[in-house]
DNA sequence: GTCTATAGCCAGATAGAC
DNA sequence: GTCTATCTGGCTATAGAC
């Protein structure tokens, strides 16, 4: 008995080599440039024996999104077990740990257009459990947030939830860092303030803009071709 | 000479009909999943035909892309002959044009990953030139409303080209639409808030805080479950 | 320039020995 | 279950007649 446990788990830990393989592999090149032979060269293995272990390509990327999925659903009990707070804190620490991942090579991207891809991830139950149950969870804290105030209202929940996930794969951070003028922390936290608070400045109170009305001109802000500027709307 | 000039325009013809089939089905189905095949049956031609006019897949993509390039270059040039508006301002209305094209299924959507497609439009002239005057244009208007207060000093202004760019191929307008809860315009007007003045709500000045602590407490807002709800950071 | 027919290649998936 | 060797299909690209 202990003979064919020990043989379980030598599979289990293969299996867990090709998922991590093929999790780095998406992160890398997407889902359509990523080959079967690149995995079974980056593990080591034959291709037949990958096949034993998974029956397509697709249900390779489905095992490593519900393998990001379970890294996720870990990172909100993480959340939940700290000192407790806002539930606009929560969605801002989570879409800071999706933008980690991504800058870490870790996010598998899968495209949105791959049909047969869908269908696949569709009828996979596993990943489709995970992702109703994450949703669920991030949409305890969306509607808590709206509720509080501190996330506007008039957003439908699924629009919240939908950015947030997009966040999670925006080719901007890479963009960014290709560019080389900013460390990790610094984009993603230029990122987070343009996804929570907009690119746009923030509307300056009113009194402030009556003591910036008594100061000197030139300290306002430097002057530009005043051809194309003009009232905002 | 006029039949020269005659034929030389049929062929103007003809490889317009195959740029814009290669748009919309790179719209539709995006670089990886669209065949050259699907290509020329959509126009009637034979392959080889359509292989006379470019020399490969990848050249019919930047074809597509500097067809999308003009016309955005060309939607820049009636937002100036209008009548004069504030450069945030024509951020939005540019932002607002992309999302248009988008939702009408127009926008060819590359993948960033492919490296032989990246290559192929990196050596592109046409398509490169393009690219670098619509930036410079863009990048005009992203420094002057920074300059006059109306958007975010602190970013650099890559970031927030490159935020523009995203938002021309936002998976999350897709999404939005498939739930049917929300006209274009309506979806558009929600990602243009959220994209310049973000999902949080803005914050309240002082003396609207005051006087909502002077109001009754139940007319401020619905209670909510009081163990997530703490200090917002 | 346009067509039919085909070359050449590569990736996903499998057969069969061990 | 793992391997080597192979099948199969679809895709880009081209040859060659008209």
């Amino acid at each position: 008995m202990a003979k064919i446990s020990f043989r379980a788990q030598v599979l289990q830990v293969r299996e867990d080599a090709i998922v991590a393989s093929v999790n780095r592999l998406l992160a890398e090149k997407g889902f359509d440039l990523m080959t079967v032979d690149q995995v079974v060269a980056d593990v080591g293995i034959a291709k037949a024996s990958l096949y034993k272990h998974f029956a397509s390509k697709e249900d390779l990327a489905a095992a490593a999104m519900v393998r990001v999925l379970d890294r996720a659903l870990a990172q909100l009990a993480v959340q939940r077990a700290g000192p407790p707070q806002a539930p606009l804190y929560h969605l801002k620490a989570l879409a800071r740990w999706t933008m980690q991942v991504q800058l870490a090579g870790e996010m598998p991207s899968l495209p949105s257009q791959n049909s047969t891809l869908r269908t696949a991830l569709l009828a996979h139950k596993g990943y489709m459990d995970r992702l109703m149950q994450l949703s669920d969870e991030i949409g305890e804290w969306i509607t808590l947030a709206q509720a509080d105030g501190s996330l506007r209202a008039a957003l439908p929940p699924e629009l919240v939830l939908y950015t947030l996930f997009a966040r999670a794969c925006d080719p901007v951070l890479a963009l960014l860092r290709l560019s080389g003028q900013h460390s990790d922390e610094q984009i993603i936290d230029m990122l987070l303030l343009t996804c929570f608070d907009g690119m746009a400045a923030p509307a300056v109170p009113a009194e402030a803009v009556a003591a910036a009305a008594k100061a000197p001109r030139a300290a306002r802000s430097k002057p530009v071709q005043p051809s194309l500027v003009s009232v905002a709307p």
